[in-house]
DNA sequence: TGCCCGATTAACT
DNA sequence: GTTAATCGGGCAA
């Protein structure tokens, strides 16, 4: 398995497995999470092979959901196979799929990916970066795949989402997740063992 | 209505 | 390693 997922998860060189359907999220988020390690998500054509994610279940302290369904998490308490967009710190967007059962209210969210397709439009949208860092954490990803808040509640299997299962087996890793004070201990948190475009290391990675 | 704070990032020292 | 930027959600009053 080449380091970095270049060999294998590149849609127009490699071919990439099926796209996923709804039942594929439809589990439990614990086990959708280290399943989308290699998977590849476009956004209109745009997008690569997505090599960070964080679990987050509804009994979770730190999930949105927590605390029962609002106005902004309500898209967490619908169907799986959905997208949940919410702004970060006033400033920044951040994905997460919708997952389980419905009314269940667990997602996981992206955290990195491994730049691959329509790199140029990545590159216009994140300005002066290295490649390295145009979609290296949630709020970066979000820039350069131009998701944003019109985007919450969209399905993952239409257009302009597309997801991807992966076509061979990875090496995952899990750590606490990032960013977070409450349920902070929990390895919820899951990578590419040896990606260089994660947005942290894992301290064992 | 007011207040606190966050699933972040980039530019600093 | 540290810190400013920046604003909507959620809760108290």
């Amino acid at each position: 398995m080449c380091r970095n997922c270049n060999r294998y998860c590149q849609p127009e060189k490699s071919g990439h497995g099926a796209q996923l359907a709804p039942d594929f999220f439809a589990r439990s988020v614990h086990e959708v999470a280290p399943d989308l390690i290699g998977a590849t998500l476009l956004v209109d054509g745009v997008g690569g092979c997505i090599v960070e994610v964080e679990a987050y279940h509804h009994a979770d302290p730190a999930a949105h959901s927590f605390n029962g369904r609002t106005a902004r998490n309500a898209v967490m308490f619908g169907p799986p196979g959905h997208v949940y967009v919410y702004r970060s710190y006033g400033i920044h967007w951040c994905v997460n799929f919708v997952c389980e059962p419905e009314g269940s209210a667990s997602a996981v969210l992206i955290r990195a990916l491994m730049p691959v397709a329509g790199l140029a439009a990545m590159r216009r949208r994140r300005g002066a970066v290295s490649d390295r860092l145009l979609c290296s954490g949630p709020g970066r990803l979000c820039q350069a795949l131009a998701i944003t808040g019109a985007h919450n509640g969209a399905a993952l299997d239409r257009p302009p989402f597309a997801v991807y299962a992966r076509n061979v087996p990875v090496e995952v890793v899990a750590g606490p997740r990032i960013g977070i004070t409450k349920a902070a201990e929990l390895p919820w948190r899951y990578g590419l063992k040896g990606s260089r475009f994660l947005s942290r290391s894992f301290g064992g990675a």
